[in-house]
DNA sequence: TTAGATGCAAACGGTTTGCAGGGAA
DNA sequence: TTCCCTGCAAACCGTTTGCATCTAA
């Protein structure tokens, strides 16, 4: 069975990626599907910085202004999203585009832990007809500690 | 009747201050008031150089470092509150102490809409039960676009 | 009197920009 | 061949820091 073609995460990114690269009329350029290929290999959030030395460690030659701009394509095509956890820089994780999820932040450790709630659904709903507005993003962040005892 | 001493949200505001300061042995300086008073005496989202402009605009004289550490000291007494819609700087706004909300912002003009909805209370309530946390704080964002046309 | 606070300016660090050279189409 | 993209480095800008001076206690 061709299993891996079906439910390869990478793979599917990269024919989304190729696609709205087509459309726009944009490069397909090896720098930018080397950069969504380093992000697909890897779990959680990262920032640019820790990117960037990824990708050093890896012999991938690679500008940070690059992988800036790319960042800005994947994120204008939905392929990664952008967080700005109380911190004066940028986080990103790879979309799950099926998956919605919010996030809770160990104030001690900075630990991402990622749930999902529906009831957020209901807050959305309410908020769109009490103002009139269509909402396109939203972002649900709790800070807190651990109960148990470390 | 003594109204004013009873409503006034900066007198309230100063007097927590007062007794936050000497708490901690912190001194009492015209400084930290004056910012204190510049602070409640608008409505609003305010950022560092916003706050910072006004004040010269009142003649006071103030540096942007004491600016920073007095904030973070009305951070530390719950005061002002800290929000980081995104972009790579930080806004602020005074506490309304009582009346806790959350952020729908406009994406076009980044006019912000504050609301409430208790809903958010049942998702906190949950999470701490699911992953066995106490959260301290959280951040409720939406962000779209007006469906009345301009 | 003195330790903490202020103002100024330099340093810091994440992000953006300008530009010459390179490569996808 | 064209002109979009890349790499490099400088610029940018919000925030932090070092230090001499000042002042609340």
């Amino acid at each position: 069975m061709k299993e891996k073609e079906v439910t390869d995460p990478f793979e599917a990114a990269k024919r989304i990626f190729t696609e709205y690269l087509e459309q726009r009329g944009h490069r397909k350029t090896p720098e930018r599907f080397t950069i969504l290929k380093e992000i697909y290999s890897t779990e959680g959030h990262f920032d640019i910085e820790t990117l960037y030395i990824r990708m050093k460690n890896h012999k991938y030659r690679v500008s940070r202004a690059t992988l800036y701009n790319t960042i800005e394509l994947l994120l204008d095509c939905g392929l990664v999203t952008k967080h700005q956890f109380g911190t004066n820089y940028a986080q990103f994780e790879k979309a799950t585009l099926y998956k919605q999820h919010d996030h809770f932040i160990f104030e001690d450790s900075g630990e991402v832990i990622e749930f999902y709630n529906p009831l957020i659904d209901d807050i959305k709903t309410q908020v769109e007809k009490q103002y009139n507005v269509e909402i396109h993003l939203y972002s649900l962040t709790f800070y807190g500690t651990s109960k148990t005892k470390k």
